[in-house]
DNA sequence: ATAAACTTTCACAAATCATTGAAAGTTTAA
DNA sequence: TTAAACTTTCAATGATTTGTGAAAGTTTAT
């Protein structure tokens, strides 16, 4: 495999775990191309390699810097906007971690304890849906923990916290 | 709040979470239905109670059922299909982690693997490439190793393990 | 102040994904 | 075997999401 259907392949496989997460295509594409840049790409060399629009472009563009993993990088004598994604692997998964946390499970256990908490009057369906929803809620907070301490530790965390799970 | 309306909440917001995680809405659904219903229900009571066509609860509880989180259930003299979810959550989370892993970064580890192991070039570019992707197969690793050990321990795995991260 | 260089917005178009419902298929009981 | 009871399939349709490109907006240099 030559470099250019390797890179080809690299961006269309991170391009449809994105959309399988939730995440459009365009933005996930985005960040695969400049995660294996050598240097800060321009609006127009993005458009060019992906072959969409500059409209598109710029949307998801702002998306990601938006989730904090892209940022603008200024050429000097330059007026164009250059980007660069973060490089680190740790990093980019801390910074997702704890994206995905404020976004989707935070609001999550907020229903589930609202639902969880309503007054139990005495039949079983109620007391199914307490149960269940208060047993939901748990293992909720649980992961949202899990996630949260990935998210502040250092970045070696992960790796150690492996080692004690499997010793 | 009273039952109708805390029910009506958690499925709809079971169901808007599923979308957020590409699993379709009726699916996610349908498996909150069962979740907190005390009994097993036909697909007559899951089109009733959710307002969905035959074919599209036919559909999504196949698929429940292929992802192992819902049983057919045969009730004595009945000879109508009744189905029930799986209602400990612990194991529900086994499951549902299995499944993703199998279905969704599997594939990715394996696209990993194949770009960061084509011939280095010597130019700066490929060696990028390979040294970014490698990065990500070792990530992607190791996250997978976790999901797999939280499949395959025992039910308690996943509370233990808080223990030993948070020591 | 003006114009060139660049970025963002947004109405509309295109593409994707979910849902329906009726027809075809299957199972069961008699 | 037949017919009733039930389930599955799938082409058509509806809904939602994503992408486009031209116009509007912004910034910078002169």
């Amino acid at each position: 495999m030559e470099y250019k259907e390797a890179k080809d392949k690299f961006i269309s496989t991170w391009g449809s775990l994105g959309t399988l997460w939730g995440i459009n295509k365009a933005m996930a594409q985005i960040q695969a191309l400049l995660f294996i840049s050598t240097k800060p790409l321009s609006t127009e060399e993005i458009m060019e390699e992906l072959q969409i629009s500059r409209g598109n472009t710029s949307m998801n563009v702002r998306q990601l810097i938006d989730w904090g993993i892209v940022t603008k990088e200024l050429v000097p004598g330059e007026r164009k906007e250059y980007f660069t994604t973060e490089k680190d692997v740790q990093e980019l998964a801390r910074v997702i971690a704890k994206e995905r946390s404020r976004r989707e499970i935070q609001p999550v256990i907020k229903t589930l304890k609202e639902v969880s908490t309503i007054k139990d009057d005495g039949t079983e369906k109620t007391r199914e849906l307490i149960k269940q929803t208060k047993a939901l809620h748990d293992l909720a907070d649980t992961a949202d923990m899990m996630l949260n301490k990935l998210v502040n530790q250092n970045q070696n965390w992960l790796t150690k916290s492996i080692f004690k799970i499997f010793k």
